[in-house]
DNA sequence: CGGACGGTTCGGCGAGCACCGAAGCGTCCG
DNA sequence: CGGACGCTTCGGTGCTCGCCGAACCGTCCG
């Protein structure tokens, strides 16, 4: 067989979307599921707004982004859940090595992302796990033989008054490897639908602007009651 | 926020290993599970022998092969799972367009690929599809809330003769979008195990030396028998 | 209406890198 | 032992691409 795969020029085209810096920045910030404005994200990543404007028009025509003109701005944001989860494969595939914060800043930045933080649509960081544990050891979500909620799972969900959804063919629950947990926790339909729950009723509030976010007073009396979660795993 | 994140450079890397197109061809070569040698994929790619030698320098650096020297010959095969899962996943995002053999060659081929092939340690294609939509349709496999087996499934596994060994934190279940058919079918330890069983048993035979495999007489049968798996659909 | 501002386009520059062929090295085999 | 073979190392070459500043366009606001 001497002929190429014919995928494998597709293949690095796309990864040679990620294979920049300045476009690597701009992908992990959207992380965070919101919309940016070019200018927000040439700051952030370091560069002169007209390189940037060149990187966006790359990732839009090559289907990472979705963007929205609105007036003089533009807003960019990530084009899907597919893609959040292509971001975050490779970004948990970097994690083994360096995560060593350098100014005092970023460290306590860090930490607050390591407490709790959003992943595109769900929760993460020790705050996603404690959930996903949680859902686990009540028999809610089973990661034994897969990763799939319960029927128990589906009347909690509906007890507690949280809609599941099901959109198009996106999964119901799936596993999302934690880059500072290193374990998985709780993504897909089921985990946005928690996470946004979350945000509405007030168990937890952005810190900022940032994906970092803290748990209220109400949040904790909620994930305590309601799934047996103790308060002082969350800090 | 002006700091860049700490993982862009990092990210931007790994893509960097994957955005080439000799390199994007040896990582699907090698998506067969098997171990290449030096020479193979630089025939398979294209190059000379002295270009793929330092794509593989870089390839393995970068933790994405694992290599083993045997006498001259330099074996390289996917570092491990977690790899194949990656490559597997970026090359579901880019299928979305272009799939039009040119030759009557490579469109037989293609047609042979998609009917049966291995997909790193675990069965896709129409194959693939089928028995996983059997083992759901039976409830062995669980899809709508997640990807997971159940305890039936379990029970079938340990009554069908094919040993589960939980090997680290592979997932028992796992779901692997499928390039041709855009559905997902069965991967993790089960997929694999699975796999494993149906070439050991001769179910189905690797043909000539590629990823692609074709069901034989005597896994017809099995298939049948076992799943109720209508071998029509299979060819 | 005019200036500030966000974003885009363009030309040019410099670095990085994929590629090759030639030469060299170790292994295998007649 | 000598030649074939698989692989690697090394220069050299050409192209791609990220970057910037300057000029330009449209939007917003005083």
């Amino acid at each position: 067989m001497t002929s190429k795969d014919p995928g494998a020029p597709g293949l690095a085209r796309l990864a040679g979307l990620i294979a920049d810096e300045s476009r690597a920045a701009c992908l992990l910030a959207l992380l965070d599921g919101r919309a940016w404005t070019a200018g927000e994200l040439a700051r952030h990543a370091g560069v002169a707004a007209s390189t940037l404007s060149e990187h966006l028009g790359k990732l839009v025509a090559g289907g990472l982004l979705a963007e929205e003109r609105q007036g003089r701005h533009r807003y960019v944001r990530l084009a899907d859940e597919r893609v959040a989860q292509l971001v975050e494969d490779l970004a948990a595939q970097v994690a083994p090595q360096a995560r060593r914060p350098r100014t005092l800043r970023a460290s306590s930045a860090g930490s607050a992302m390591a407490a709790g933080r959003t992943c595109y649509d769900h929760l993460a960081g020790r705050l996603g796990i404690a959930v996903t544990d949680a859902l686990t050891v009540r028999g809610l979500l089973r990661q034994d033989t897969g990763f799939a909620l319960t029927d128990a799972g589906l009347t909690w969900f509906d007890a507690t008054g949280i809609p599941l959804r099901r959109t198009g063919r996106r999964p119901l629950a799936r596993a999302c490897l934690d880059w500072t947990e290193r374990r998985p926790h709780l993504a897909g339909v089921a985990g946005a639908a928690l996470c946004r729950h979350a945000l509405d009723e007030g168990w937890c509030v952005r810190i900022g602007s940032e994906r970092a976010v803290k748990v209220t007073p109400a949040g904790e009396d909620a994930l305590t009651g309601l799934l047996g979660i103790d308060p002082a795993a969350l800090r």
